[in-house]
DNA sequence: CCATTTATACTCTCCGTGAGCATAAGATGG
DNA sequence: CCATCTTATGCTCACGGAGAGTATAAATGG
């Protein structure tokens, strides 16, 4: 029935403050020094190849983020216009991922407060104009240690591993240390344990606790780029994870891989996409007999050009399907009675 | 692999307005009539002896709420902080529901805009001290379709499923009348379709489109309180909605529900609270098997005492379990070489 | 003692999933 | 033209989990 795991993800690095009034009646505040600014942040994701990119500003350092403004209907739809204006092209997929607090990020604590609506939307790369300083950057560049597809990262064993056990050890009591090197095994998946790809959000906060990446050094003025990976601004690298995390989550059970490819792909294609963003293989031919019996896909009667081997038949999305059949996902003991 | 369904939820009541800035450096925007005011929104769950409840003020009529404050660590501690103060107890868990932009709620359009940040959070209503104009409420008051352990309520077939067949009639086209009736076969489990207790948004959301309940008629001025159920003020139910879809969704792969149950209970306790919650009845000896094997619980020792029938073991949540194992909830099909 | 209620232990069947084998259909190099 | 390589595609098998049913045990109230 259930599976364990942590709780919901908890900001670590986003110091921020806030606190409900007593009162349970809502009192439209507006005299009180109550008033914040609020930003967008988007984790827009596309594949291209094989190979799994995010949208960022900066140089490669930061997530694309705006203000937000009013004059359009939600902040959904500011999201998509925002996106639209940049890339030309529709957004296909926009979901909320979380709302942080943010307290003097300018640095002077007595500064403007703000909230952050964190979004993460499906596009593809050749649907974007290249406007502005904003450009693709492959997300293994910022988690590298997430790529599973040629196996784990060498790196891992020879670098991470060794620096999380002495980060488990150095706690004060040996119970301590037991549970952080299980916390350590589980989410890189050591000591025998299974990879799990949906962690995510986990290990990097594992990754910042243990200081082993720069934006830990940050905060504490130590030296901390141990672990391969770009660094974001701000807690952006942070936010980023949450968005892999939820997308690994969703391919699972919600067919957003296709706002990610083209009008027409095959079957290896489609598959590829999948493998780059859970970051591990999948067993060909039983990708297939799912994808068949889904009924999510079928033939538009063409057939791949340009390829080595046996051509391979082209497929398109049934959008039809959304409409046909709701999301199952039970896994209760149910009675049919 | 996937199964389909909506994508993610449209605020439809929310008629809120946002834009974010073409300029995608973050700007600490201070200047410009960007400040807002945030709300917090909290959906409160209990079960007690096989009622779910939820904390509600103003006679039932609203959610919890209140304004955002600077004064506490993080959105989710001034959340915990403000729940607590209430109850006088510790509040289990806690998770970010959605972030809504409204406009103009308290009527003037000119007025502060400002976002609600809903939670759902889990207690059990015996921890809470009565304080304030608070009080538990039985959350099928609000959504009396939802619950279907006793079988579909009869309302259903002879109220609701004759209103929505009205409704997609009343669509222009004969496809689009054709679309609308799928829609509402897949949300209330029509012709012969499985009923899905996961849709409690949808269900909510067809409802206000169809004109069958209250809120919907408070925006165009019709009379619309055709379906049972308590309405709430603003989008207050809509919001209660989207947590009573994400708790339901939850417990099938996180064990969150030893949140709501005292420190021992039986297992058929702890099945009556599942079932509670899904608005469905489940398996009792499939439910066990999956509790022992699972892991999540160990005997006390202890028997249950003022009970009819074979006395039960009482049993109590292992928190180790927690730390011992990851989430697993892989559905790929992986690769294992 | 018996009926009733609840607890608890087993068994059985079906199907989804991971995995492997085999064959087909192209290209390429001798 | 044939051998070989590569990718596509069809089929089978084994295992385990989920849904369901049967049987027995332990209490209570007549």
């Amino acid at each position: 029935m259930w599976t364990t795991g942590t709780a919901c993800p908890t900001p670590a690095a986003s110091t921020a403050t806030a606190s409900v009034a007593r009162s349970p009646q809502k009192t439209t505040t507006s005299a009180s020094g109550n008033a914040i600014t609020a930003d967008l942040v988007a984790v827009l994701v596309a594949v291209t190849e094989g190979t799994p990119k995010i949208m960022t500003i900066a140089g490669g350092a930061a997530l694309p983020s705006g203000p937000f403004e009013f004059s359009h209907r939600s902040l959904q739809t500011a999201l998509r216009a925002w996106v639209e204006t940049q890339t030309g092209h529709p957004l296909g997929y926009v979901e909320q991922l979380y709302t942080f607090a943010d307290r003097g990020r300018s640095g002077d604590v007595k500064g403007p407060h703000s909230v952050s609506i964190s979004y993460l939307g499906l596009t593809r790369e050749d649907q974007v104009g290249e406007s502005f300083e904003a450009h693709w950057s492959g997300w293994y560049d910022y988690f590298p240690w997430e790529d599973h597809r040629a196996g784990a990262p060498p790196f891992i064993a020879k670098l991470i591993t060794p620096k999380l056990k002495a980060w488990a050890k150095s706690a004060p009591t040996p119970p301590l240390q037991r549970e952080r090197w299980q916390r350590c095994a589980i989410t890189f998946g050591l000591d025998e344990r299974d990879w799990n790809e949906e962690l995510v959000l986990q290990r990097y906060e594992l990754l910042y606790e243990a200081g082993l990446i720069p934006e830990a050094g940050r905060a504490h003025g130590r030296d901390t780029a141990v672990v391969p990976g770009k660094p974001m601004t701000a807690d952006h690298r942070r936010i980023l994870a949450t968005g892999l995390a939820r997308l690994r989550a969703k391919i699972k059970y919600r067919p957003v891989v296709f706002e990610l490819m083209p009008a027409e792909f095959t079957l290896l294609q489609l598959q590829r996409s999948v493998e780059a963003l859970a970051g591990r293989l999948l067993h060909k031919q039983n990708f297939r007999r799912l994808m068949e019996q889904q009924e999510l896909v079928e033939e538009t009667g063409a057939m791949a050009a340009d390829t080595v081997g046996r051509p391979a038949k082209l497929f398109r999305f049934r959008h039809g399907i959304l409409a046909e059949r709701a999301i199952t996902g039970t896994k209760l003991p149910l009675s049919r009675t």
